[in-house]
DNA sequence: TATATATTTCCATTATTCTGGAAATATGGA
DNA sequence: TCCATATTTCCAGAATAATGGAAATATATA
């Protein structure tokens, strides 16, 4: 629970929530802090904080290009908040958009 | 986006989620304040804060029984958050525990 | 009406998170 | 080595959230 508490907390602020499905978006390209720092327009400094936020919470990587540092989602933190969401909150009565019922393919 | 923010980061605060997964396993009945106070030893300031909190988020309901108020889930925001994070979050890349790709099942 | 029970609201305190300028660190190229 | 670029870390101030005692409100019952 402490994991997705975390992971909750990471993607409960806005411009993290918005960061992280861009990067979603540029899916194993990633994008560098530049490149995210520019289409959010937010200072360096927030924006490391943000980074290093969703890094901790696990729900994204990065790796280093020359001077550029490229930020890329890891989706093994998401599907384990999603697998616990649907497990542990939704008590059988989940669906979703295409009106199927989560509850009845997830093995509990 | 605002909506799953606030349901996210209403989750994100662990005795409220402890609260909510409590609630979820009630069921449609519901339980008392004063029940959820006991079992997890909260305040009843501080409980009746985070009932609230869950409550603004949409994700809990509550109806009075003559003295006491009864909290249970409502379901429908959490089935929004559900969708959101899987249409948005994922990028084709999230699994539930049967090992369903639930991408090929969200209607996009 | 008087009293007990259930819960909320009020409010002050403490704790946590967010923000961004400035300095520091890392890398690459001239 | 010197300089430019990319990003982080440091740090302090601002904003937001959590906590819980005490008072207020709502309901039930004698």
């Amino acid at each position: 629970m402490k994991q997705a508490v975390e992971a909750l907390g990471s993607l409960s602020q806005e411009s993290r929530l918005r960061v992280f499905r861009f990067l979603v978006t540029q899916g194993p390209e990633g994008a560098s802090v530049g490149t995210i720092a520019e289409k959010f327009e937010l200072p360096g400094a927030t924006l490391s904080f943000h980074l290093n936020n969703l890094k901790q919470a696990g729900l994204i990587q990065v790796q280093r290009d020359g001077r550029s540092l490229i930020y890329s989602t890891d989706f093994t933190q998401m599907n384990a908040l999603l697998a616990f969401l649907m497990k542990d909150c939704c008590g059988g009565r989940c669906t979703i958009p295409g009106g199927v019922d989560l509850n009845k393919i997830v093995r509990r």
